[in-house]
DNA sequence: ATGAGTGCAAAGGCTTTGCATTAGG
DNA sequence: CCTAATGCAAAGCCTTTGCACTCAT
């Protein structure tokens, strides 16, 4: 999905709520999309010209209850967060374990679908599964 | 593995490295050994009789560096922690996105294996794999 | 005009640290 | 005895909230 369609979309979700779209809003979006990785509170504000970070933890949640963007859970001291799922893919993690940092990884097809047999035996326990979660934990090229 | 294997193998991790295996962090080993699901600091505070805040979070640390227990992170407000793999087994976690509660879960063999492959794969990606962590995101039992 | 959005500063809440005291070997 | 370990309180740090102002429709 390419920026001007992701913003379109964006768009859509916040209006059918009475929401703005604004160039705080964009400037999140924006980085998300080109970044290709979960990114952190301060590497978003950054980002955003003159963003300040009360406003980037608001739009976060925001965009967050409109089913723009996800958060991501790390071991790190910050959150971080990217698209959500429809808007980017689905995909997972590699987590480095010396940096912190994460990459996004795609399952071939076949693993994603043997991960969708588990959601069965999930079920059997009495959980009702949404959603799963797979991140490799290691060492990145950087770090090795 | 059964709580006393457990305690002597926690002492022995600990002596190497010339630490004391106090009352402290045994309640904290025991506690986690009997709940078989990742505690948060909360519970462990409560589980220890009159065991200070601080000193569930140094000890934590603590039997982290030698391998005893292990930090899950979860979209909570609180830190979780479980005894290491080594210690209970490979398993993974159903975490229910109403109550927070995280629950283990055993895969399959055949799962487990496949995701085994994954490694090679991201390999190829530079990154090098120690471990690997899947969880199932969803509604426990109680919250449906 | 009216309500959403923003920046700044203050408040919150979990976690960490300092320090004097206690305890294990 | 000597150093690890502990409790309490203070300090830190990320995140959230309050408030007055600005902006879009």
């Amino acid at each position: 999905m390419e920026l001007g369609d992701v913003h379109q979309a964006v768009e859509m979700r916040l209006a059918r709520e009475g929401l703005r779209y604004t160039a705080a809003r964009r400037s999140l979006v924006a980085a998300l999309v080109a970044a290709a990785r979960p990114l952190t509170i301060p590497e978003l504000v950054q980002a955003g010209e003159g963003l300040a970070v009360s406003s980037a933890y608001r739009n976060l949640a925001v965009l967050e209850t409109v089913g723009v963007v996800e958060r991501v859970v790390t071991p790190d001291d910050h959150q971080r967060w990217e698209l959500s799922g429809d808007l980017r893919g689905h995909h997972h993690h590699l987590v480095c374990v010396v940096c912190g940092g994460v990459e996004d990884f795609d399952l071939p097809g076949e693993l994603e679908e043997s991960l969708g047999r588990v959601v069965g035996l999930a079920a059997a326990n009495g959980f009702e599964v949404e959603d799963h979660r797979l991140d490799l934990i290691g060492r990145c090229g950087e770090c090795r």
